[in-house]
DNA sequence: CGGCATCCGAATGGATACTG
DNA sequence: CAGTATCCATTCGGATGCCG
């Protein structure tokens, strides 16, 4: 079967654009609502244009993401989980929410 | 408090950590035993010494792992999580469970 | 507003050789 | 075995400018 810790497995991929250093907290922020491309790139900070467009891109391309583009002027583009990618984004939200949990009592930084 | 999606916050690099290309890999394997240097780099396909180290060095840095060496000749160290380190590695083993079994309802690659 | 194209420095990361 | 050191290629990712 799908096997993560395998080189070519399809699921490689996917787990890597979940989880890579963009994915996890765009799909952390969608696993609560649908959000406008500007409003994604205000409430995570730190992220580019660039990044957020092409993080996007993967996630949709995975099957995780659809993009709703009304193809009005000036632009309005939704994006909002898949059926799959809400089940994927629950489970990244379990795990922001452990790690920020945890957080109290690791060793200061 | 802790919010992954804040720039600065302490917590954002610790999740960096743990989502990361190969951090995330390394908790899912170390979710069920304790592992030696060797044993983790042959059983995730593709990561290379290099890596493997400077990741591993993060994970103790941040108080999820412990390194123990024996300090004998020919080197034995094991790997293993703290409590905390449990926990998150536990929400980390759970997103892999649920990426590998989304796999076969996404379009192919 | 939601992008894409280009440029370019910074960081990532593999290969190889080396060590206790 | 468990790393470290060095070198080098690839990728990341910010800045800027442009477009409909």
């Amino acid at each position: 079967m799908f096997d993560v810790f395998a080189k070519e497995c399809p699921s490689r991929q996917v787990f890597a654009h979940v989880t890579g250093r963009w994915g996890a907290l765009v799909m952390g922020r969608l696993s609560t609502d649908p959000h406008r491309f500007s409003e994604i790139r205000r409430s995570i900070e730190g992220i580019s244009d660039r990044m957020l467009a092409q993080t996007l891109r993967d996630l949709v391309d995975d099957g995780l993401v659809v993009r709703i583009d009304s193809g009005t002027n000036p632009p309005h583009t939704v994006y909002h989980l898949t059926e799959q990618g809400a089940v994927v984004a629950e489970a990244v939200r379990a795990l922001v929410e452990t790690v920020q949990s945890t957080m109290p009592t690791l060793p200061a930084h």
